[in-house]
DNA sequence: GCAAGTTGTGACTGTCCAGTCAGTATTAAA
DNA sequence: TTTAATACTGACTGGACAGTCACAACTTGC
């Protein structure tokens, strides 16, 4: 189908407007028609960059569901509304697109820790509390613990175990730092984000059952669903 | 090929063979051509329940590698010196065969750790420790934790979540019931089972990068590789 | 001997999917 | 306006793999 910017499809709007609406700092002035070429510095970035980015976010979300294996690339393009062949374009294979994803997956959790431990108190065990909530707040969507987990289990090829690798030193380096606490502090600080991990996983928070309680206790939020 | 008793090919042997060594209670007299029929009881079990056993076995290393989805049934097949028409014979799908897999996996982990906790001291604290100990030993065969995280990411598969969940409440029963510790000590145990979980998929115990130690600080033996 | 059951396989099929390529539409540069 | 570059896709291919089925070989009961 033709691409005209007067009389397009409904399907063509909702993917121009897919474009402007999930992607983090995509400027409409950039879409629209009036040429603004004095715009058009090395700050400005081509749309290809664009569509990684707004690809990766999809792809986040759609790999979390069934992981690396069982999870087609087409089903990722249909997500953010992209042809399979241009997914391979703009990545280098399956392979590629699910590293990008896995390397955002541990800066996005990094982030949000550092962001929390900063807001913590004085202490070293405040801040890393502060930090446990803040993990806590994070599998609210679960999103990003479903990835970091298919992630490891997929450890096995290369590529995906040095992201995996990266990303773990990522955290455990923020955590160190931004906590100030004790190796063996941190250490159980990721034990017990990696009980998170299997409650999420194995949907224990929906059982109530004696020994799920056992795993949740403090972790889950019963209220949340 | 012709199955003949006395002049059978090299690999037919072999399958022989393995058949008598690796399979748990394998009584060689019930292959031998000397016919024992007295033995024939309802305590015997048919070659082909011997041979899901087996196959169980092989399939747990096999899978423990790349998990459910990356590892085609041939490769069980195999590893088992038997057709892949076969295994589909004798399991319902490759589903049935992984969470025939899953299961054992669990209740061998669940076996290891009543031994250890109840070789273990008076105390609670102490049977726990001991159950701690019996797992780090486990451990050292890494595919049963391989299989046991393979199954956690594969837990959208209502079948292998429920297998999953079979598998835990096992394990969380017995190490309350043996260890006789508190709840939150449970959790406590299982969290930093799960911190193995990471240390073998990530083969965080090859790394010697601070960020490493700081996870595999006395889990890993350095010793053992 | 033969009949019935069990163990086991080769040869196939249908489907799904990663990756490619030639080609079109749109935009930017000259 | 032409030219070049960029964005994007439809249509295909080659291979891998789950699952089936008819059939062979061996065992056991009679």
């Amino acid at each position: 189908p033709a691409h005209s910017t007067l009389n397009a499809t409904s399907s063509e709007v909702m993917a121009w407007l897919d474009l402007t609406f999930d992607s983090h700092d995509c400027s409409i002035t950039y879409m629209s028609s009036s040429p603004q070429s004095k715009y058009l510095g090395p700050s400005i970035r081509s749309t290809a960059e664009r569509q990684r980015e707004r690809i990766i976010d999809h792809a986040l979300r759609v790999f979390a569901v069934s992981g690396y294996h069982a999870t087609p690339v087409a089903e990722v393009a249909a997500a953010a509304n992209v042809s399979p062949a241009y997914v391979f374009r703009l990545f280098d294979g399956k392979l590629g697109l699910f590293v990008a994803v896995v390397d955002r997956c541990f800066s996005q959790v990094t982030d949000a820790l550092t962001a929390g431990g900063e807001a913590g108190g004085g202490t070293s065990t405040d801040r890393l509390d502060a930090m446990t909530a803040a993990y806590v707040e994070l599998i609210r969507d679960r999103n990003l613990i479903l990835v970091q987990a298919h992630a490891q289990s997929t450890a096995d090829v290369p590529e995906i175990r040095d992201a995996v690798q990266r990303g773990l030193a990522l955290v455990v380096r923020a955590v160190l730092r931004v906590s100030g606490a004790s190796e063996k502090e941190v250490q159980r600080f990721i034990a017990y984000g990696q009980l998170c991990h299997l409650i999420v996983q194995a949907g224990l928070d929906d059982l109530d059952a004696e020994w799920a309680t056992v795993l949740t206790q403090g972790i889950s939020h019963p209220g949340a669903r």
